[in-house]
This record gives C-alpha cells, structure tokens and sequence, in this order.
RNA sequence: GCCCAUGUAGCUCAGGAGGUAGAGUACUUGCAUGGUAAGCAAGAGGUCACCGGUUCAAAUCCGGUCAUGGGCUCCA
C-alpha cells in the first residue's frame, strides 16, 4: 500500500492495480501537484495528483523495484543529456525504452564514431553522479512548440504539432536539459548506476524509408553494475547460439559471396532437413492433405493474373525461355491453383488439401539478408486448402491445431498475430472484413491468445502468424494461415454445388515451418547446435582407444546401422581423449568407447554428451534405448 | 536499398607510420598405441575480398565495387 502523507495529517492512498514506481514534482504553474510514475496494467503512466495549494508532500513508502521501462528511459534522456553537451548542435529525434535496453535518434553533422561511444559513455556516467533532479512540468501546445522552436529542436516541433490539440504538453528537465515526454521518469539522474552503450545504427526519422537517416545510439543501463555484467555474459553466451557460427562449426551449410542469400546445404545439415520433410509428409498424410509439386518457373502471364506483378513485382527474378516473358515463383499459389483448374468439382469434394514443399525466390533487400533465418531462395512447407464457406473456420482451427503439434514437438514457445490489411492490397474493404472476422473467430474459439499486427497482411489477404524467438530474443515469422478470397475470383475457380450452379471456393495458404530454412535457423538456435537424438546429424559415434580395437568398433558400427542408427566409426590414430573432445565438440549424443575390456566382454562403454560417463552397457541393450528416444521424438538435450 | 563498422591461411585472429606477411587451430607426414575434453615433431597453406588511382614501389594511402556484421526499412 503506498500512501501520501500531507503535513495536515490527512493522507491519499493509490488505487487497485497501481504500481507506484517513483515521484516527480510538478513545478509548473505555482501549483502544488505530485505526478507518480507507475505502471497500470503493464503500461507505464503518469498519474497525477492535484493537492491543497502549498502543501508539501511526503512519500512515506513506495516500491523499491524500479520499473525497467522507467528506467531505461530516464538513461535515454541522460545519453541525449551527454551528446549535447559534447555535440552541441546535435538535434534530438525519438529516445524510448526498449526491451534490455533503450535507444535515441539524433540529427547531426558529426559522425558518431566507436571512440565517441566511449567519450558520450563518460560523460554520461558524469551526469549521473551530478545527480540532477529530473523536473516534469506541463505547456500548452503553442507554448511548447515555441520552446522547441527556439532550442531549435524541429524534430520535436514536428513531434507536438501532431499531439492532438487541447492537450497540455508534458516535459522533463534535468539541469540544463529539456526534453519533450510523457514520462515517467526516475527522480534523479543518480538513480541510474551502470550505463553502457552498445552499438551505433542507422535509423529512418519516423521509420520512414523516404526520410531522413539518423544516427542512432542503443545503450542499455542498470541499477548495479552486476546485473550490467550479466547481462553482458548473457550476450556473449547467446552469441554462441548464432546459428551462423553453428551452421559452420557443425558443417550444417554455409553462405558463399558468389550466392548472398543462397544458402548451401552440406550432408549433415541435409541430415536435419531430411528428417523434418518426413516428419512433415508423415503428419500431412495423417490429416488428409495430398502432396503436389508445381515448377519454379512460369509465365509471366500467370504473375500478371495473380497480382503478384501488381504487388509482388520488386521482389520477384525474371528470365526468358524462347523470347518468352516468364517469372522465378516468389510463392507457390499460382501453381495450386492451376492444378486446380485442371478439374471440375463437385461441392462434394471439399476441402482439399494440397501441400507443397516449394522452392521460392524472392529478391529480398541485401541489407535483409541474415543467414538462414532470410535468405533469397528458400523451401516453404507450403499447403492450400480449398474449402466450402461453412468450412472455412474448422479449417482454420484444423490448421491452428496442427501448427501447435508440430511447434510442440521440439518444445517451441510460440506468439500469434493476426495481421491485417496492408496499404498494398487487392480487394474489397468488406472482403477483407468478412476474412479477418474468420480468422479472429477461429483464434478465439481456440482460446489463443493473440496480437493485431495493423496493416501486416498479404496483399491477397489477412493471416494469423506464428512467431518463435531466436538466441537473443528476435523473433521470427514462422508459420502462417492466410486466408484469400482473391485469388480463387481472380483465377475463376469454381465448383458445383447442390444447385447445379457454379460457385466460388475459399482458398486458405499456410505455412507450419514457415521455411525450412529458418525452421532449421531456429532450431540450431534453441537446442544450441545440440541437437536431440532423432535431429542429430550423427547420433553415435565410436571410439577405439587404440587402432587394435578398430576391428570391433567395425562390428559394433555394422550393429548400429542394421538398427538404422546414424553413426561413425573414428578410427583415427588419436588418443580417445582427443576423440572425445571431438564428438563433444561436435555435440554429438553418443560416445563409445570400445578398447581392451569392452572387446572382452562384448560391450560398449557409452559417454553421453551431457551427462558424461555412463559405463559398460550392452550393445543391444543401449542399440534398444537409442530406438526408443529416436521414436519418441525425446527432447534430450539439455545445455549440453 | 539506406546508416555505421568490418574483410589478412579452411577456421579464430595478430601485424603492417608504403619495401609482397605471422600465431593458434585444422590439414599432410613421421614418431607414439595411449581408457573419458587437446601426445611430440616436421611439412605444406595466403595475388592480405575485387577493380582502379597515387607512387620507383600498395596488403598498407585514396576512390569505387562486392560480401559480411549491427541497425533502419521490408519479409517466411
């Protein structure tokens, strides 16, 4: 319970729900106001408390833990703080609080180089130990406007101009610093302890492509300077997770200048890819979805129809085949919906289900490209279902259901968006309605919890995305259900009903792994290149202690293969200590060790990648265990 | 595409104020046949990303291109 008390004796205490993070004294107007920076319901806000007219005010109790978002965005006020006083004619854009962190924009003639990073570092430290008392006070909009006009700060001109009219206008001051903000804030610069800037970057003013480019500075800050250390460790250990340096110390695939963005496979990362395109054909089988296969290339003509030569066409690669237009498929829907039209249907026949593990290109940004995760020619685990409208939402719900299957088996955390009509788009306002209603209905009925993405649809129509996170928390669009009204019209899809009329189908593209290219991005990730035993490119391996024992390990390794086990026979002259550092290093689950003993008693000595030493163990007996784990999909690989 | 940074051996990286390069590791060979995370030794490996300019001389300085990394924008 946080209570105010006024020297009259009287006293206010804070409503349900509101978390008081700190105080900041008004000093506008003569008014006699305490504004508390809390968080309700997640958010964090300004409350403000009006008092008696010259009552002093006295926070008896509050919070100790400072809410992050507050924090990290008084630290942003500080970095801006610190660049005007070592740039002066730096204008200030945009500084929020971001997750870990917080970042600002500035307009500048100088060049923020690595070494300023470390002079503004400084400086900011030094304003922290000025300990400045962080000021709110409130304008009205053209008072505003003129005091940022005549700091010449036309950034934020721009900035209130748009606030809506009426409003009084908040601002923060600290020393000789004035910012334009909602708050909250902490009460003084001192409050802040471990300050460090990260990176500098680019950034669009208002994120707009046609704007200008500002410089942006991220910075992260703490209350201690251990948890600044952690954090930093926490870096560091993601780091190791990039599935770019795996892919490569694993031998998975690699990126070559003479392709950007085209990804090469090597065996083992093939290994992976394998065992998920069964998996995928296997529960496709299993729920009624038929398999197709359509070309890479097509005709131009086709694109011009679909709209993707409206919409898409930035992104597409062109070719010629006998002086003849023809277009690299950036999607594989038109060629469903051209088998599509190789038939009549009867309204009998519904749904169907058509998967493809198609091959796109799209001529992404080169700015854009990151590894695996996006990358120019890449595999979608692509489907599209044709439906009935009263089927529409249990199709949707089969899809949503299916996607969680799949997502569960690898012991994914998932987030869902529903994503909207973008400003490029094909179609009426009402269709659009009528399909994100759908969408929505289904999510709902599945009790999902999502979020709207505004404005982040296809161009043919809305989709639920599946998004999973990777090492260092970016999340990534996987899988995703779209739902399109357009194409079938565009393409005069048809089938017979009851009637004998001729009526239109409902189309729904969605994806589950998104594209086997990030899926696997993503998985080397989470299992940290460890992979467990059904996905590890080699599961077992073999080790003789000595050359002697080579002729055994041979035996053992024919045992394992007969039981469909992927091992490897090392039979390298090494001290098995070498070996072994090599398979681990390798993350490879299973070690064993075969030497003088074991060929004795006509075992092996098994070494697991994470748990170490496991003993003696009978070949056949440890051949029916590894069986058993491969089948059941076990996720066994914890920080190994 | 835009901003900033980077590009030296397969990999990780030193170095170089202009006079054509070095370590560790990996690789090859020899010795060693060793029981749970790196045995010893020798050898081979590089147009210092690419193109152009300045210079007697460029890996080094300048310009451009390409690629990579971090962001922005865009997206599976």
């Amino acid at each position: 319970m946080i209570k105010i008390t006024l020297p009259d004796g009287s006293s206010r205490e804070y409503e349900k729900g509101v978390k008081v993070i700190d105080v900041a004294k008004d000093i506008s107007e003569g008014l006699a106001r305490v504004v508390v920076g809390a968080v309700v319901n997640g958010k964090p806000r300004d409350l403000t408390y009006q008092l008696h007219e010259n009552s002093e005010v006295e926070l008896v109790k509050f919070e100790s833990e400072v809410g992050e978002d507050i924090f990290r965005h008084t630290s942003s006020h500080i970095l801006a703080q610190a660049v005007k006083r070592l740039f002066p004619g730096t204008k200030l854009a945009i500084g929020p609080a971001i997750e870990n962190g917080y970042y600002y924009d500035f307009d500048s003639e100088h060049k923020f180089t690595e070494e300023d990073l470390e002079k503004i570092e400084k400086e900011m430290n030094k304003i922290v130990k000025e300990d400045l008392e962080v000021e709110r006070f409130t304008l009205e909009k053209d008072e505003a406007i003129k005091l940022m006009e005549e700091k010449g700060e036309n950034y934020k001109v721009e900035l209130i101009k748009d606030l809506p009219e009426g409003e009084t206008i908040s601002f923060y001051k600290q020393g000789d610093f004035v910012d334009l903000c909602a708050g909250p804030h902490l009460p003084s610069t001192k409050k802040v302890k471990a300050v460090k800037l990260l990176s500098l970057a680019g950034a669009y003013w208002r994120g707009d492509e046609n704007n200008k480019m500002l410089q942006r500075i991220y910075g992260t800050s703490f209350e201690k300077n251990k948890q600044l250390k952690e954090y930093l460790k926490r870096l560091e250990e993601a780091k190791k997770r990039d599935h770019r340096k795996l892919g490569k110390e694993l031998d998975l695939f690699t990126m070559h200048e003479e392709g950007p963005g085209f990804p090469f496979f090597h065996p083992k990362g093939m290994v992976i890819r394998n065992i998920l395109e069964d998996l995928w054909r296997k529960e496709h089988y299993k729920r009624g979805y038929g398999e197709v296969k359509t070309p890479i290339i097509l005709n131009e003509e086709l694109w011009h129809k679909s709209g993707h030569w409206d919409h898409y066409q930035e992104n597409m690669y062109f070719t010629k085949i006998d002086g003849a237009d023809y277009a690299i498929k950036p999607m594989n829907c038109p060629g469903a919906l051209l088998i599509y039209k190789s038939n009549m249907y009867s309204y009998r026949d519904f749904p169907f289900r058509w998967g493809e593990l198609g091959l796109v290109h799209r001529h992404e940004m080169s700015g854009a490209l990151h590894g695996l995760m996006r990358v120019r020619n890449f595999t979608q685990d692509d489907a599209h279902l044709f439906m009935l409208e009263e089927q529409v939402k249990d199709e949707i719900k089969g899809v949503i259901d299916f996607t969680d299957y799949l997502y569960n088996i690898f012991g994914f955390k998932y987030r869902v968006e529903l994503s909207t009509k973008p400003e490029d788009s094909m179609g009426t306002q009402a269709e659009w309605d009528l399909a994100t209603d759908s969408l929505r209905a289904a999510l709902e009925e599945k009790n999902i919890e999502f979020r709207i993405n505004e404005g982040d649809g296809a161009f043919y129509g809305p989709k639920i995305d599946f998004h999973l996170e990777d090492a260092i928390g970016r999340t990534w669009q996987c899988g995703t259900c779209q739902l399109d009204f357009q194409m079938p019209q565009r393409f005069d899809l048809t089938y017979v009903g009851k009637d004998g009329e001729k009526h239109r189908p409902v189309m729904v593209h969605r994806t589950i792994f998104g594209s086997m290219e990030r899926f696997i991005g993503i998985l080397i990730e989470h299992y940290a290149g460890a992979f467990p035993t059904w996905l590890a490119p080699v599961q077992a391996r073999i080790l003789p202690i000595s050359d002697k024992f080579n002729e055994y390990g041979e035996k053992i390794k024919k045992q394992f293969e007969e039981a469909g086990i992927r091992v490897e026979l090392d039979t390298r002259s090494e001290k098995v200590g070498y070996k072994i550092r090599e398979a681990q290093v390798e993350k490879i689950p299973y070690m064993m060790i075969v030497g003088e003993n074991e060929v004795k008693n006509g075992t092996i000595a098994v070494r697991d990648r994470a748990e170490g030493d496991l003993g003696e163990k009978n070949t056949e007996d440890f051949i029916k265990i590894i069986k058993e784990k491969i089948k059941t999909k076990v996720n066994d690989s914890p920080n190994a």
